[in-house]
DNA sequence: GCGCCGACTCTAATTACCTCA
DNA sequence: TTTGAGGTAATTAGAGTCGGC
């Protein structure tokens, strides 16, 4: 039939977006191999801030044709588009610079499009809908990959942070404990003053000013003693919810949770 | 109100290709 | 010139949502 083979010439000859590629094992892709002679435009050129993504190839003597059955195009990339309708086809001049990095700009604003913006934005691009709505997939899981790894690397760095911070605990715990179980001094009455009764010496000082001053954490929000040494001391406001008097650093905000 | 169905959209995985070092 | 890594568009499958019946 004509109409299919014009649509297999615009297959060979055709569209290729970004590197080129086309995928999805659809096993018509090796026929646009090696058509680099062929005038390719790169959207991107026209913005060169942006990251060349998006590209147009085409030959110079390639003309656009649209199928008789419902305005799908000879153009149709892969051949295989199977959602596309009628609406989406108005492909229109394939060739544009001009809206360079709109879909970047527009992914910028919301990572998902709706219909209207779809069609407005593929309009914009001399693209069809199709290729908007896969671009913006595949930028999402560009961005969600990117997203995943830099989480990664830092709960990485959490992780080798608290290992940190759990170690120098416990050599703090240790020290605490050796202070603890120390045999007491020998009684020195010497530095009593005369007449002031032992039993009547101000009473000691709170279990948290003994400790060093590296045990002590003081919350930022609320400017409270933090961790246990606040709660040993009584100093847990009572008005407070409950789920609201731990103080503790936490390494995924960089932010004491109060 | 509930269930079914079709259309639609999304994510995840994958493929095929290009570019570049 | 070859090769492998990285990047990209496009496809596919499966799942979820929504509106109509």
């Amino acid at each position: 039939m004509a109409q299919e083979e014009v649509h297999d010439a615009g297959l060979a000859l055709g569209l290729s977006l970004g590197g080129g590629g086309r995928g999805g094992g659809d096993g018509s892709s090796s026929a646009h191999r090696g058509n680099n002679s062929s005038s390719r435009l790169t959207l991107w050129e026209a913005a060169p801030s942006l990251e060349p993504s998006l590209t147009l190839s085409m030959p110079e003597d390639t003309t656009m044709t649209s199928t008789a059955s419902g305005g799908v195009s000879s153009m149709s990339v892969g051949g295989a588009v199977k959602r596309e309708r009628a609406e989406e086809a108005d492909l229109g001049e394939m060739v544009s610079s001009t809206a360079a990095g709109a879909e970047e700009d527009r992914f910028k604003e919301h990572s998902t499009l709706n219909p209207k913006q779809k069609v407005a934005l593929a309009k914009q691009l001399n693209l069809r809908p199709r290729q908007v709505e896969v671009w913006f997939q595949n930028r999402r899981a560009r961005t969600k990959l990117k997203q995943t790894e830099v989480d990664c690397e830092f709960l990485k760095r959490c992780c080798e942070t608290l290992t940190e911070e759990n170690r120098r605990l416990q050599r703090e715990l240790q020290e605490l404990r050796a202070i603890k179980f120390a045999p007491p001094p020998p009684p020195n009455n010497a530095s009593q003053h005369p007449g002031t009764p032992s039993s009547a010496a101000a009473p000691p000082a709170p279990f948290y000013m003994q400790l060093p001053a590296a045990t002590l954490t003081i919350c930022p929000s609320c400017e409270r003693l933090g961790g246990t040494a606040a709660t040993a001391a009584g100093k847990v406001d009572p008005d407070r919810p409950k789920a609201a008097t731990h103080h503790f650093f936490n390494p995924f905000t960089h932010s004491a949770a109060c």
